[in-house]
RNA sequence: GGCGACAUAGCCAAGUGGUAAGGCAGCGGUCUGCAAAACCGCUAUUCCCCGGUUCAAAUCCGGGUGUCGCCUCCA
């Protein structure tokens, strides 16, 4: 069964064939940190992260590469605000995103170039261009000439003619048509800069990707992302200075954008101001919740954030979760103990065998369809259902079905690996929350049935309620008691 | 003004030609000392509106309405 990938490219939902067969070369427009980083920024970094989990889940090798803008205008800006190093800007709100990043358990990619350690790499892309006729300098400024690509405005599929006739940017008189981009910057006074053929100045905004591609990845590699926000004029113009420069293409075989993250339908962006960082919704909920979130919708889709979205994300999330742990917990129990073997258990007639083997087509006929991860999620819902039915027949293990009991096995891998596919279950243990807890409560859950059988409601109720308290949740099933953390 | 995307139940959200996934909320049932959870069942004869193509349309085409994005920094 073939991967299909929407191609901004095409417009069309396209059979992914990567330019070497097995590798996956990615690469990923990164942030410039001038800020701390947004739930907005959040689901590309998850996004990509779950592509890259998928793709290697299924086989592949994948290599990515996502740069780091380092130094910019709105760095600079920020920097003489606060009257400090534009590097001191850069660096702490990088450390920011890491951090950030980490914590969702967004894997670090393989390559993260910064602008500001790839100045001669740029400079040498800007020449190519200059002598290629591509790009032209004036006064210590160098320009990309728009005109001299045929295929400028394709991927955003608009003409250069309505352009320059609906154009809103202000006339700048060095250029020779409104549309011209900066390649190289010359600086003012004050500014960070580095020496070049044109004199001192910095990089302009879009020739840092085209460079580090380039660079790490060499044209005609496989998927760019980015938000579709940078269709136009970012990733057209890389486009633009990519194939002007190496005379090839495509650039990209697949260009993948993501749609936004909206605030009450309008963009959550820094320029507005209307943003969560990530930061702060991870001291209000744990990873899984906020993964969740992303996963259960469309990438291709605009998103609504809000505290009401991410509560129902939290239930969905805790039901799978506390599934999962129970489900460990029976069979941590086996392992310790002979269960009472009962082949007579009538009560219980799933296959989990079967729920494990379906939940996983779904999910990987849903990924290969342009990275469905809606359907994923709907998968492992699927699966947990069943998974329920058995341990609350068998008393969460205290009754095993012999047959089933390798179904469970089975079931409980299968949700483990497809969740983690989806960066789900990564939270680290709770450091309480080893032997030590499943013994005492299993302790309470003991001292509470001899209550039950004593007909001591008053106490048992109060076990029950006092553990809930403490998110532990006890659920009396006819073979026995089982419990789950929520 | 130009370009593009989207509109599916009370809510969130999949589904791009074959008869509406999944979640949240709600209702009924099973289980229970009560409960919770879990499980079972119900909850859109219909996918913004109007036309058209087709044996067949939420899905394709045309028109309309509404929302959003880009055209300026943006993930």
């Amino acid at each position: 069964m073939a991967l299909r990938v929407y191609n901004t490219l095409t417009r069309k939902k396209e059979e992914f064939v990567p330019r070497k067969p097995g590798r996956v070369d990615i690469y990923q427009c990164g942030v410039t940190p001038y800020d701390y980083t947004h739930v907005g920024h959040a689901r590309q970094y998850v996004f990509w992260d779950t592509v890259r989990r998928y793709l290697t889940y299924r086989g592949w090798e994948v290599f990515c590469v996502q740069n780091v803008t380092d130094v910019d205008d709105k760095i600079i800006s920020r920097a003489h605000k606060e009257g400090v190093e534009f590097t001191e800007i850069s660096e702490k709100y990088h450390k920011d995103f890491l951090d950030v990043m980490d914590r969702l358990g967004v894997k670090r990619p393989e390559v993260m170039p910064k602008v500001t350690e790839h100045i001669p790499e740029i400079i040498k892309v800007i020449e190519g261009l200059i002598k290629r006729g591509h790009a032209y300098e004036v006064e210590g400024d160098v320009f990309f000439d728009v005109v001299s690509f045929p295929d400028y405005g394709k991927l955003s599929r608009r003409s250069l003619d309505d352009m320059m006739a609906g154009v809103r940017i202000e006339l700048n008189p060095k250029k020779r048509n409104a549309l011209d981009f900066v390649l190289w910057k010359s600086s003012k006074p004050g500014e960070p800069s580095w020496d070049s053929p044109w004199g001192k100045g910095r990089p302009g905004w879009h020739i840092e990707c085209s460079a580090l591609a380039l660079e790490y990845l060499g044209t005609g590699f496989d998927m760019h992302g980015g938000g579709d926000e940078l269709m136009f004029p970012h990733h057209e113009n890389e486009i633009a200075q990519s194939q002007a420069y190496t005379g090839e293409k495509p650039f990209s075989r697949y260009f993948v954008h993501h749609a936004m993250l909206n605030i009450g339908d309008v963009k959550m962006s820094k320029s507005l101001g209307n943003f969560f960082s990530v930061r702060d919704v991870l001291d209000q909920v744990e990873p899984g919740v906020i993964r969740y979130f992303f996963a259960s919708r469309h990438y291709r889709s605009p998103a609504n954030y809000g505290v009401e979205e991410l509560e129902e994300a939290s239930k969905a999330y805790s039901r799978l979760k506390s599934t999962l742990d129970a489900g460990k917990r029976a069979l941590a129990e086996v392992d310790k103990k002979q269960p009472t073997v009962s082949n007579e258990n009538k009560s219980c007639r799933v296959d989990l065998f079967a729920a494990a083997r379906d939940s996983k087509r779904k999910f990987i006929e849903g990924m290969n369809d342009d990275f469905n991860t809606a359907i994923g999620i709907a998968s492992l819902h699927d699966l947990v259902r069943p998974i329920n039915d058995f341990l609350h027949a068998t008393g969460g293990g205290a009754q095993h079905d012999r047959q089933n009991l390798e179904g469970l096995k089975e079931a409980i891998s299968t949700l483990e690996t497809l969740g983690g596919v989806l960066g789900l279950f990564q939270e680290a243990e709770d450091p309480d929350d080893g032997e030590t807890m499943d013994s005492l409560v299993k302790l309470l859950i003991d001292i509470r049935d001899d209550l039950r059988s004593k007909k001591e409601w008053g106490l048992a109720d109060k076990i029950r309620n006092s553990l809930k308290e403490m998110n532990i949740v006890l659920e009396d099933t006819p073979v026995g008691t089982i419990w789950k953390k929520i």
